[in-house]
RNA sequence: GGAGGCGUCGCCUAGUCCGGUCUAUGGCGCCCGCCUGCUAAGCGGGUUUGGGGAUCAAACUCCAUCGCGGGUUCAAAUCCCGCCGCCUCCGCCA
């Protein structure tokens, strides 16, 4: 949600945002003029409430024929202070409807365009040369199949398309990296939490993903209710209509949950594996702080990402997100994507979003102004960035591939797995 | 699923029957000032949140806010309806 004072000072920004975004420019002038329609609605509302308010006064201490007559002309100031309430109330809701259109003003340097126009920040580690080893690589599903970590069919039988089990070491694996995560979410100074999925549709409208699309989220009619596509909804409702104190620096939750994604749109898309499911899992940092310190804090999650893509070991690159592709809460959105060597190409697996003030607004998480003084309120930041997810495994198991079918465990997760430090194929020789 | 009780400005609390000096009482905590070798005590003042107007900014002023949303009324913390949350009991199920 935009602030209407930064609108009405400086259009230009939201003008040119909404530019690099390729949005409709001209929600910037109805919501200016929606703006002063409230404005004005709300001052004649007072204006006569005042008027009744005072007469009401007027009308307790009055008695006889004096209050008769004072009753006469309440009872029809009455009618004309529920007649400008309504139009008061219509112009707020007309402005309430502009204003959920508009998306987060982008950050100043992010790459204009769409989906393609993303820009590579760098490439870290090598892709291996599996052609120099001898080597042709199996992809992720076919090494899950070998080494009895993943099984798709009886996903498919038990839930439809999309779904799959994890079994034996494959589901070891999702474990020690997520907990891997989490501890070093922990080491980093993150609470760790377990998040409920399904949440209220404020929380979910507050995060903003029942925008444009909506047709991504699982709805529960019956009960009213959401699935959450990540942790990240039910962490930024944690706060939500609350005053928190930052004075001792951002606040950073690190939370595991199940992932639920509807995948509307993208039939044929990656239908083999799991690269692209209904439900997953993740570890997900998430953090609520000022304003100014947003951006830093921004370049910190993206840090803690790259840290912990090294400790599994994946050659990866990281992106600029261009803006079209930021979806309506985000400022800023970094991607990093590992090397997949059967598909031959980086996919991604975290991303990191500077909302800003976007979802702390819709949500009303506030926090004493450090500047003021006077004990005012003013909205936090809030940021979001992947850890670990399940999709992880098709780069690890595809990258640390051996000749036989077998996958190393990186070091980092060795510990993870009770000391293992490869994954047999037990349908392959040796 | 059924029955009952409760929800007031950080915390506790008065007010709700019987609508109008409620501009929501009092205490605790907190903040500012005075006093005082220091501290404590004492004294005085302040202390929900959102919004409109005014202003360079303030002071100031107005509106809304007693869990949330409707309704009745000239007027609602107070009366009526719906919802949510917490607690107690019963039923059902792990």
């Amino acid at each position: 949600m935009i602030d209407l004072r930064l609108l009405r000072e400086d259009p230009d920004t939201v003008r040119a945002s909404q530019r690099a975004r390729g949005a409709d420019e001209s929600l910037v002038d109805q919501l200016l003029a929606a703006e002063e329609r409230r404005r004005s609605g709300i001052a004649d509302f007072e204006r006569a409430r005042a008027e009744q308010n005072a007469l009401g006064k007027q009308v307790a201490k009055a008695s006889g024929e004096q209050k008769a007559a004072l009753l006469a002309t309440t009872r029809e100031l009455a009618e004309k202070v529920k007649a400008l309430k309504a139009d008061s109330d219509a112009a707020a809701a007309e402005l309430d409807q502009l204003t959920l259109r508009l998306d987060n003003v982008v950050e100043t340097g992010t790459p204009p365009g769409g989906e393609d126009d993303y820009v590579v920040l760098r490439e870290v580690g090598t892709a291996r040369d599996f052609a120099a080893e001898g080597i042709t690589p199996r992809d992720h599903l076919e090494l899950g199949e070998l080494l009895g970590a993943i099984d798709t069919e009886r996903g498919a039988k038990v839930s439809g398309a999309r779904f799959y089990f994890l079994t034996g070491v494959g589901a070891r694996l999702e474990l020690a990296l997520l907990m891997c995560a989490v501890d070093q979410a922990v080491a980093a100074g993150f609470t760790p939490m377990i998040t409920p999925t399904l949440v209220k549709p404020d929380v979910m409208r507050g995060t903003g993903f029942l925008g444009a699309h909506s047709d991504e989220i699982y709805h529960l009619p019956a009960d009213e209710l959401y699935l959450v596509g990540t942790s990240e909804v039910a962490l930024a409702g944690y706060h939500s209509d609350e005053i928190i104190d930052l004075s001792a620096g951002p606040r950073r939750y690190a939370g595991w949950s199940a992932c639920y994604r509807r995948e509307a749109g993208s039939y044929g898309k990656d239908t083999r594996g799991i690269i692209r499911v209904h439900q997953f899992h993740k570890v997900e940092m998430f953090s609520y702080c000022r304003v100014e310190d947003a951006h830093e804090e921004h370049l910190r999650l993206l840090a803690w990402e790259e840290e912990m893509l090294a400790k599994v070991e994946l050659p990866y690159r990281v992106i600029d997100v261009a803006a079209g592709d930021l979806g309506s809460s985000a400022a800023r959105k970094y991607d990093c994507e590992a090397w997949v060597p059967s598909q031959g190409r980086y996919r991604e697996v975290t991303s990191t979003s500077n909302c800003t003030t976007y979802q702390a607004r819709r949500l009303g998480v506030r926090e004493r102004n450090p500047q003021a003084g006077d004990g005012s309120t003013r909205h936090v930041a809030t940021l979001n960035g992947t850890l670990a997810t399940t999709r992880w495994i098709v780069a690890m198991l595809e990258n640390h591939q051996q000749a036989d079918g077998s996958v190393l465990v990186p070091k980092a997760l060795q510990p993870y797995v009770g000391g293992l430090d490869v994954l047999p194929a037990p349908g392959a020789a040796g």
